[in-house]
RNA sequence: GCACCCUUAGCUCAGUUGGUUAGAGCGCUUCAUUUACACUGAAGAGGUCGUAGGUUCGAAUCCUACAGGGUGCACCA
């Protein structure tokens, strides 16, 4: 036996491997040579999600390159001109929160570094830094797991092609009537100070007390006592007979305050059945009041904001000289409003409490701290204007025609229903990581009014511009993806629209809504033909992984014990797109045993002596299990392209361990010991093309090992097996 | 509130145009014992495929209702 084919396998060459692969620059489709199988090669592309540079890889990462890599290699060795095209992501808000906790431990915050001259250039400085650290890092493991992707046209979201690429869209958005600056009630941080998305708000369940609050003759429930300082009408509903008199009138009300006036008007909205039918309008604190204001702008007052960017009590503005409220200033909402409704009960000014109200409450989907509604002018881009559904349309055409495939189909419903109903979308975040928003405006306006807007990074000529200062949502930059990786390296005409595009469920609409929606709409095209989304990997007790709970799989430590061909086997297997996985440390072990398995399949074969051509004398049995084995690789291969990746791996698998190592080469055995000289020779001559084929079908499961023992045939058609024709 | 997903072996899960004895990994039982491989082989136990109806020659698979678990969207103070 050959001194380097021992048992048992050892998996820590790995790194080795992927080296040779590397260096002889086939992952780059500009070096593969068409061949033999490939007629009319298609091209197959695949942009890689860009990591976020904010950590290592987790296993949802080594999932995404598991499928990917699959695919890409089967699609390499059927001949096809093979892109995968991999990147990171400089993740804006989430990267800047990491960063910020990191501020935390060395005891200062962004805030502080903010203050300094040159404060933002230090802290952004400061994050580039990090996230070029961890960039390398990641692509070191991205290799570990054996992703056989484009190193040389490996992109970072802040690349300059990138950014001037994002100018470009945010231009012609801006050109086209679909980007507007306003003033609009929105998702605030008070933490991490900026606003977002609506669909990074997350909502949880919470008991607070309802308060049944007195205002003169009409009583109201409310939870959020601090903000009546903030009232600028009560609403009832129109035909509410309690209060039909009322509508219209101001009533005198005894407050904390003070006696006030305040004004009773009749919306539609307000639903008579709940509570006392009667609702506090505070434009400044409620999304839900901002709307009512909205549509009585001639009735009553807009926003009075009482609660600052901190999430603080601050009523200096409407009430410097009244000591019975100021004491609330700079109290924190939670607690001004145990003080207020002390002090209120006091006054006799509470009717009653409901102690054990359950409703929603907005969270930030990062940080957990409660959003605070605020008014403030934000950057939108339009997706609902009646008649301008120029983005929104042809996205939701293209997923109904089908000219985008959606994996699995079930995932379609969820993307049209949230499609048909979007709203705008807040593209501004006040934060220092990200791109920022090259646009000058001056400051000449009111609440509500649209103000001169000048779009371009340079500074308009005459007097009175102020630049802004806030920066992209990073998913408006990450959703031009697939053109904008592809036009920075000229590969657009070739490779756009790309083949797949795959990613995890959980990033339907943040991601993929948006690349289809703005590729759409800056290429005409569909950015990619199918999506496959991949469930979310859990722990092996259906928990989500999370630092915290602190059972978070290192992928790369698997792949250390066990290689990533075992990784790969065991993340595959028994996982269907849009369903969450457990991960289960014995299944990867099991998955192990089989890398050992083909291994030693290997050195049978191997040490029988091979015979690859013989064109005379195979037995009619033997051409049988040729047959056979024809039939197993036809229907991996259909399995693959149908995107039944679980299926594939499993018949490659069983096929293998069960029937090649388990009957065949038993029978053959015998063959060999037992059999006349030509019957001995047939059977070299099957075990050593079932042994190369077998390789060919695992390759794309298990590159490793499959390519360890190609390395050590002594008949081969190409330099690499990752090359070879499937 | 609306929608979607899941419920299959002890555990984690596959099972895609409805069709013979329902599969995998791990675990379990018995046997084999130095073999290409103990990271092994052979044999086996274990499933009313959530419940109740329906369609069908035939249902884990299609339809309806219900129950339990989960997720998304919306949200009224």
């Amino acid at each position: 036996m050959n001194e380097d084919f021992l048992k048992p396998y050892n998996h820590s060459h790995e790194k080795d491997i992927y080296n040779s692969w590397e260096k002889s620059g086939f992952f780059n489709p500009g070096n593969l040579t068409p061949n033999s199988s490939s007629l009319a090669p298609r091209p197959f592309s695949i942009i890689m999600p860009p990591p976020n540079s904010n950590g290592s890889l987790h296993v949802g990462h080594a999932l995404t390159i598991t499928v990917e890599d699959l695919m890409v290699r089967y699609w390499r060795m059927r001949g096809a001109p093979t892109l995968w095209l991999p990147g990171a992501d400089h993740a804006g808000f989430e990267t800047q929160v990491v960063f910020e906790k990191r501020l935390e431990k060395e005891g200062t915050s962004r805030f502080e570094i903010l203050q300094k001259p040159n404060g933002r250039e230090e802290l952004y400085k400061r994050i580039w830094d990090f996230t070029q650290e961890n960039k390398v890092h990641m692509e070191h493991q991205i290799r570990q797991l054996g992703a056989s992707c484009d190193w040389s046209k490996e992109t970072f979201t802040l690349d300059p092609k990138i950014v001037a690429t994002v100018y470009e869209t945010f231009k012609k958005l801006y050109d086209d009537g679909l980007i507007y600056r306003d003033t609009r009630i929105v998702n605030w941080c008070p933490k991490h100070q900026t606003t977002l998305s609506d669909l990074e708000v997350k909502y949880e369940e919470r008991v607070d007390p309802l308060y049944y609050v007195k205002y003169g003759p009409i009583t109201l429930a409310t939870v959020r006592l601090e903000t009546k300082f903030g009232d600028t009408a009560i609403a009832v509903h129109p035909s509410d007979a309690r209060y039909k008199d009322l509508i219209g009138t101001e009533i005198e009300v005894e407050a904390i305050a003070g006696k006030t006036k305040i004004k009773i008007i009749a919306d539609e909205h307000v639903d008579p059945t709940f509570g006392t039918g009667a609702v506090k309008v505070t434009p400044a604190h409620d999304a839900d009041d901002y709307a009512i204001w909205q549509r009585h702008k001639d009735e009553i007052d807009g926003p009075r904001p009482v609660i600052d960017q901190w999430g603080k009590m601050s009523l200096l503005a409407y009430f410097a000289d009244n000591a019975d409220v100021m004491k609330y200033e700079g109290l924190r909402i939670a607690e001004a409003r145990k003080h207020i409704a002390h002090d209120m009960q006091e006054k006799g000014l509470i009717e009653k409490v409901e102690e054990q109200y359950k409703h929603n409450v907005a969270l930030c989907y990062k940080c957990g701290a409660v959003l605070e509604p605020r008014v403030l002018p934000q950057w939108f881009i339009d997706l609902t204007k009646e008649g301008v559904k120029k983005i929104v349309q042809p996205a939701i055409d293209a997923v109904k025609s089908k000219k985008i495939q959606i994996i699995p189909e079930f995932q379609e419903k969820i993307f049209l229903h949230w499609m048909e109903n979007i709203r705008d979308w807040n593209i501004s975040r006040q934060i220092v990581w990200g791109i920022p928003i090259p646009a000058w405006y001056k400051e000449n306006s009111k609440l509500g009014e649209r103000e001169e807007i000048y779009i371009g990074k340079e500074k308009p000529q005459d007097d009175g511009w102020v630049q802004e200062t806030d920066v992209f949502d990073t998913w408006f930059s990450s959703g031009q993806w697939p053109f904008a990786t592809l036009r920075a390296h000229g590969l657009e005409k070739e490779f756009y629209p790309t083949s797949v595009m795959e990613t995890a469920y959980d990033i339907l609409f943040f991601w993929v809504a948006r690349m289809i929606m703005l590729g759409l709409y800056i290429t005409g095209e569909v950015p990619f033909k199918t999506v496959y989304l991949h469930g979310l990997v859990r722990d092996k007790d259906k928990q989500k992984m999370s630092k915290s709970k602190g059972n978070v799989v290192d992928p790369l430590g698997i792949v250390e014990q066990y290689g990533a061909d075992a990784l790969r086997m065991a993340l595959l297997v028994g996982n269907s797109p849009g369903q969450d996985a457990s991960f289960d440390e014995a299944k990867v072990k099991g998955y192990r045993n089989f890398s050992n398995k083909l291994w030693n399949i290997a050195r049978f074969v191997l040490s029988q002596g091979a015979i690859p051509n013989n064109s005379s004398d195979i037995s009619s049995e033997d051409k049988k299990y040729i047959e056979r084995m024809q039939e197993v690789k036809k229907e991996v291969a259909e399995n693959i392209e149908k995107y039944r990746f679980s299926q594939a791996a499993e018949i490659a698998y069983h096929y293998v361990w069960h029937e090649f190592a388990d009957k065949i080469i038993e029978e053959k055995k015998k063959d060999i010991i037992e059999g006349d000289e030509q019957k001995g020779n047939s059977a070299r001559h099957v075990l050593y093309v079932l042994l190369t084929e077998s390789l060919k079908i695992l390759h794309p499961f298990m590159p490793f090992v499959t390519e360890a023992i190609y390395t050590r045939l002594p008949h081969k058609n190409a330099e690499f097996l990752m090359i070879e024709e499937w």
